[in-house]
DNA sequence: ACTATAATCAAGTCTATATTTGAATTACTA
DNA sequence: TAGTAATTCAAATATAGACTTGATTATAGT
């Protein structure tokens, strides 16, 4: 057994990552960046946090390998450094939910109660939309679109959406995605569709989730 | 925007997961739990802390749920509550490997230049033991290997091989693995392998990554 | 060169948390 | 009831983490 220091030494940088991913902040920083890449200004609006916070908190994930930054002009671009990233965000997800009960509580009273029709599955969406019965809309923000979106999908942002709902194929259900499970702007877009008298549903998750499953995107 | 503190208070619950595993103690622990369920004072001797240092920290796996435990009479057993935390594990390792300058540094100086040949692929292994071309050795301690192991290996504990040497067939290739890709036993083990005039080499990884990827086990 | 903008850095404040040990306690077995 | 296993507690120590402020660097445009 002759090497035994290295190891150890391995497991602090390991350690490393995982303490990167230990802030609340630091999550949210990370999902915004699982959307498309971004500059510091708007990952602080993003994450309602200063400037120099939101810096400070990039360098932690940087030092942690989680983002890259690359210049153009005076600003900095961020990005995840790997398509892994969004999978580990989803496998700390998942642990939550299944194994900590009070996650569990928190998804059923605040999401699953806004919405009591079963998401569609993201398999279940391709044939949807291959077989003509579904429109897919996305409603996040036009720039978010733009980094990257589902084969086929309509960019309708939230705020857009009274304006653009008599617009919409009453002969289709609409499904509506946004930046992931915990997002509100697909519940917000659905509510408004069936008030309208359309027959809409979420998908379950969002678009990082469909990227890693390698799934059809745009752009 | 209406519901806007439950995200947050979402995040900070998977802040809690990652927290979990941001400790180079802790993972250690969990490493060792990937190969199967075991007692405080085991975990306590794989890790090198006391067991009340363990007990504590298995604690905070388990407010992460990451771990979950069961009486056994006098005795607690822990194990973890799921196949998605060696997932979890794998992908910090991996991100490390390939963001972090210093962890590809260690590996290099430390493992790659222990054994020059390339290490066998999961799916290689599968063919060269049906062909029969290759036997596959486990060189863990007994009690991992009952644990689980993979299909039709031998359990020949790194302290044993010396006398096992001569009884091992000339005519196949030698595949020995244990715990994971940062576990010495195999290493030491293909290096004695070698020693005596037999081909051998190592699996990439070790046991927790061959039944994430459910391949065949026993037991 | 000058100015505005974007981001980082350095320094400081505040508060919190992690790690560990040894002793006391609980839970169970024989 | 003695003995074993694990947890909990108290307490000491060490570390540090989050965030703000003001100064500084780098770049682009004029």
């Amino acid at each position: 057994m002759a090497v035994i220091a290295p190891k150890k030494r391995l497991y602090e940088k390991f350690a490393l990552v995982a303490k990167a991913l230990a802030s609340a902040n630091r999550l949210e920083l990370l999902e915004a960046l699982a959307q498309g890449e971004r500059g510091v200004d708007g990952l602080a609006q993003a994450s309602g946090m200063s400037v120099a916070n939101t810096s400070h908190h990039l360098q932690i994930l940087r030092e942690g390998g989680l983002v890259q930054s690359r210049k153009e002009g005076t600003k900095v671009i961020y990005s995840l450094t790997d398509e892994e990233v969004p999978s580990l965000l989803a496998g700390i997800r998942y642990v939550a939910e299944r194994h900590l009960a009070e996650v569990e509580r928190i998804v059923r009273e605040n999401f699953d109660s806004r919405d009591n029709l079963t998401p569609v599955r993201r398999d279940e969406l391709l044939g949807l939309v291959k077989s003509g019965e579904a429109m897919v809309i996305d409603v996040r923000p036009r720039a978010e679109y733009d980094a990257g979106h589902i084969e086929g999908a309509v960019n309708i942002p939230l705020e857009f959406l009274p304006e653009r709902l008599s617009k919409l194929p009453h002969d289709q259900e609409i499904v509506a995605y946004c930046r992931g499970p915990y997002c509100m702007l697909a519940f917000d877009a659905v509510e408004q569709l069936r008030q309208q008298g359309y027959r809409a549903r979420r998908l379950e998750d969002g678009f990082p989730e469909w990227k890693v499953d390698q799934l059809p995107v745009d752009q």
